[in-house]
DNA sequence: GCGACAG
DNA sequence: ATCTTGTCGC
């Protein structure tokens, strides 16, 4: 196992190499146990620099009340690589997570579950380093096939890899483009996209990662004024 | 070599 | 991802 501190040291083959260690961990498992709490989680940054936000909300299911809220200023210098996001974003992550009072029973990502060419997306990622069920919810495809869903609410259609369904494309919204649902850690398929369609409310985007976007915007912009 | 490419 | 106001469509 690699130390997230030390991410931002690995080169991005060595990033792949560990992906490929990782992705004979995953557990798609139903999760039995019923869900109290759900989180979202969030990075924001400014474009040209190395400080990062992150932030996680967390709130009762499936009321979607918000009980509790943590964040992390640190920076990173790992960039922005296609299928290498975890490293990017999970130690950021990480250091919020640590804060938290109350553990969520699932954890909402933003960016893709098992939807990933080595199945290893930052919410599978995220789960597997704290052992906690986790859900990828991305506004756009990284791998994967897909038809375009049924223009209604709800409508969906599977997320393929060869014969493999990894995820959904799921219409959150009508008149919006669907968003990329796959589980992450776990958690099985359907109760992926159960659980994000429960999470809908007046928005395209699940109340979890929506709320974590908000919170990273607010803490950037009163840290960009008050530095 | 070409095209794809989460945030 | 972030930078940004008004504006077109339902």
């Amino acid at each position: 196992m690699i130390a997230p501190e030390k991410y931002q040291d690995l080169s991005p083959r060595e990033a792949i190499a560990y992906q490929k260690e990782l992705r004979a961990l995953i557990n798609l498992q139903e999760l039995d146990k019923p869900i109290r709490y759900i989180a979202g989680a969030d990075i924001s940054f400014n474009k040209y620099e190395e400080t990062v936000y992150a932030g996680i909300v967390i709130l009762t299911y499936p009321d979607l009340i918000v009980i509790e809220e943590a964040t992390a200023i640190s920076s990173t210098t790992f960039p922005y690589l296609s299928g290498l996001l975890a490293f990017r974003e999970i130690p950021a992550l990480l250091e919020a997570f640590k804060k938290l009072k109350q553990l969520p029973d699932v954890m909402v990502l933003d960016g893709q579950g098992i939807a990933h060419e080595r199945r290893l997306g930052i919410a599978t990622h995220f789960g597997l380093l704290t052992d906690i069920p986790s859900i990828g919810s991305a506004k756009s495809r990284l791998h994967g096939l897909y038809e375009e869903p049924g223009s209604k609410p709800f409508d969906k259609t599977p997320l393929l890899s060869k014969q493999e369904t990894l995820g959904f494309a799921f219409r959150s919204k009508a008149k919006c483009k669907p968003i990329f649902v796959s589980p992450g850690h776990k958690i099985s398929l359907n109760q992926s996209v159960e659980i994000i369609k429960n999470c809908i409310t007046k928005y395209r985007i699940p109340e979890p990662t929506r709320l974590a976007h908000l919170l990273v915007n607010r803490i950037r912009i009163e840290h960009k004024l008050k530095v």
